[in-house]
DNA sequence: AATATATTTTAGACAAAACTAAATATTTGT
DNA sequence: ACAAATATTTAGTTTTGTCTAAAATATATT
């Protein structure tokens, strides 16, 4: 596999939301920031090696093959995601490019020994789960913090409300994207919750964790 | 820089022996395992972009920059070899492949905090030294153990006698290659040496030490 | 010094991955 | 249902890095 071939083949299968759904030309072409002849050129080469199923005109889907290629393709991005965050200090927003070129390094034990070395990780700094070697993997989703369950863990990932006020808030309180939260309990009375972040316990009130976006896994 | 441009400017520099000496078409194209014409079409290029003086049929030699630029590769191969055997147990021999892909990786911040997380190490498993940021490093000779100084220290990286029954002993004494070794003490009567070596303190003849190849940066 | 041998360069081709422009399918709007 | 708009493919180039075969230069030998 060339490096080329790896990147469509990842494309596809982030468009296809990890499905074998059918995608066209023209989404792989944009996300790949390319043109649709180059797009097409590069399927028949994938559909010759059998990585895709392919009809002309009719658009690109992964073949099973395809499916398990792209999981290994996101299982390596994410471990080493998560090495740049956990060992080497970077912050959850610094990493995709780095990552995006350690993902073709070619070594079976390599990946197996950094798994290892990170204690098996389940998520990246963005929540998103990381695939087994065997390709297994829980899905995620993006839910607001107050509906969240109780004892649930997820990964903040984004905010409703982008007021000025509201970022201070976070700031204030030490909340940032890439913050790992767990929800400890839920007060009858009012809604409030008490979470987990970074170490300390704290309670926040209903209109906070209702602009909120975690990223959990089920 | 692309791939295979860094790769010939590595070649060089080690076909050069880390100066700006001449080397010859035919030497490079033997080392990158290549034909004598592509090494002169890259040469041309290499030329072009100041990396190189060149003067046909009179060989090649790298230019300020382009020593410049091959220190800075083989600072990051190094380093990733110490990542691989520290952190990820590999062993010394089987780091060469993955390292030689890991060099390309182009991110300066990962570099720094990789030497950081590493604690700024000198010298790689195999006991060359790792040149800093701005391309300063010691340089290391190969010697035979008895003929190093009391208060050395080096990486051992070869036999000189490779009969079975000298590898036996060092089997049984678990001296291997790779195997950082500090000359502690010398008896005046049989020349004989106290070596420390993963934490033991052992106690060798004269014999066996002049068998021994170590790497020491001096 | 002249010739034989070895090394290096040139010229012309090829494969991979991209592009442009033109041709062909498909989808949409009325 | 049919024309217009959109999407996709084809055909023909380009660039990068490689190759082979032939030509040019350098080195070695007598």
């Amino acid at each position: 596999m060339t490096l080329s071939e790896e990147d469509y083949i990842k494309a596809i299968y982030h468009l296809g939301k990890g499905e074998s759904t059918t995608v066209s030309t023209n989404a792989i072409a944009e996300k790949m920031e390319t043109k649709p002849s180059s797009v097409t050129d590069m399927i028949r080469k994938l559909s010759d090696k059998g990585l895709v199923n392919y009809r002309k005109y009719k658009g690109v889907s992964l073949t099973e093959i395809g499916i398990k290629t792209a999981l290994t393709l996101v299982r390596k991005h994410r471990l080493w995601e998560v090495f740049l965050v956990e060992k080497l200090d970077f912050l959850w927003d610094e990493v995709h490019d780095v990552a995006e070129q350690l993902e073709h390094i070619k070594s079976e034990k390599l990946i197996d020994r950094l798994d290892k070395h990170l204690g098996y990780p389940e998520v990246d700094p963005h929540g998103d789960p990381i695939p087994s070697k065997k390709g297994k993997f829980k899905k995620s989703v993006k839910k607001l913090l107050n509906e969240i369950p109780i004892g649930a863990t997820g990964v903040c990932v984004g905010v409703k409300d982008s007021s000025p006020p509201f970022l201070k808030f976070l700031d204030k309180n030490r909340i940032a994207l890439g913050d790992s939260i767990s929800v400890l309990d839920r007060e009858e009375f009012d809604a409030s919750l008490h979470i987990k972040i970074k170490g300390n316990d704290i309670h926040i009130s209903h209109e906070i964790a209702s602009n909120l976006y975690l990223k959990i896994t089920e």
